[in-house]
DNA sequence: CAATAGTTTCAATCATTTCTGAAAGTCGAG
DNA sequence: CTCGACTTTCAGAAATGATTGAAACTATTG
């Protein structure tokens, strides 16, 4: 595979990549050294064993070693093993949907669920505050409308993030495509009555209608 | 506003709110006391001056002042004055898919839009290693087949991102909650209201089979 | 325009996270 | 069981990022 005498500029686009991809680590809260070792598998689409991501990273063996385990558990590196070799190899998940949909799952399971559970204890405080009388009853119900409001959100996110991620959420990919790629539809009534809008696609993007989601299989 | 002998329950589901959202922080790349500020103007839903948040927050003036200013530049808090007071206040949005289209824009703004611009410029650095030869082309269309599914996907992402900011947007954040809320395994039609014949692509939620487009390989 | 009230800046300090490297651990083969 | 090849762990070291506090700055007022 690795040609001996490489082929210099591509090198050098996969350098870019890795660097460029190190600096969204600190946006994405993942450190950068993942974020690098992420980058120079799925760029290069080869297995590398820690030894070549050490050299090629200049990165000691335990932080590598660490961090290709936290890929591992994110699911988006995947462990590979050559024949006739005790050595461990590593690949990146090459379908970059397969690899996102895994990233939203796990951000789900760390960030959005245990919110959630904490955003509901909070409702609970806040009910015992109600109960206990005392307050101003104004303040506690415009409180309660803010944990709501905030709540509502998430769950919503949350649902979503399930679609997009669960199997049968390849709907969501296609979706997701959908709403990137069709025109956007020039707003003209907005707000003025009933809406009769001519035969186009299924999610009215200005009144968020659907019409007529057909199953239609072809 | 501020009850004298306030409800000590409410004050402590406000804690702990801000607590919450401090722990947040971290995964979204942003600091902590700069999440803190937030939440305590969010839930309180009161317009707070440096001092009142220095206070209740026990931080330093300089940090106060630099997060509020973070906030005002992110969009999620607004200025506000007080009649016959020298001081400024400051409040949160209060809408919160306003606040998370406020998010959403500068995300994009900050991170993928500079990446695509570098995904771009590799891409180019890439062509170049076509054309100066040498290399074996396999290796190099594999190389930029992942380039490009890579920046076809944060394309769709960014043009999705842009619909949900828009003011025309507000239809996304329809479509997310109905996406959100529609039963996985039902998709036939809306359940009432105007049915029209859709002359265009039809996304089978269940399957993900989309009439009259490419629904992509793998 | 001097005094005052409020806000911003920034070098120094402090805290947190990440990284290293060597020691301990695992596992298969002989 | 012992050796050797490889992997993981973990206590500091180093790097990075956040916070402070006091000085500089800006705007308002009498």
């Amino acid at each position: 595979m690795a040609t001996p005498a490489d082929n210099l500029p591509i090198r050098e686009a996969q350098d870019r990549f890795v660097a460029v991809w190190g600096q969204m680590a600190g946006a994405w809260g993942i450190s950068r050294t993942m974020a690098e070792i992420h980058a120079l598998l799925y760029i290069t689409g080869e297995e590398l064993c820690t030894d070549d991501i050490m050299d090629r990273l200049q990165i000691s063996r335990g932080n590598a070693s660490m961090s290709l385990r936290s890929l591992l558990d994110w699911g988006i590196v995947l462990r590979a093993h050559k024949r006739g070799d005790r050595k461990e190899y590593f690949a990146a998940e090459q379908d970059v949907w397969t690899m996102f949909r895994a990233i939203v799952r796990e951000r789900i399971k760390r960030e959005v669920d245990p919110l959630l559970a904490s955003l509901h204890e909070i409702k609970d405080i806040s009910a015992a505050a109600g109960r206990g009388g005392g307050g101003d009853p104004a303040a506690l119900k415009a409180h309660t409308k803010r944990l709501d409001d905030m709540l509502a959100f998430f769950e919503t996110l949350e649902t979503l993030g399930h679609r997009f991620v669960s199997p049968a959420g390849r709907g969501l990919r296609v979706a997701a495509t959908l709403l990137a790629t069709m025109a956007p539809r020039q707003s003209r009534r907005a707000s003025s009555g009933v809406v009769v809008e001519p035969a186009e696609p299924v999610i009215d993007l200005e009144t968020g209608a659907l019409d007529g989601v057909d199953g239609g299989r072809s």
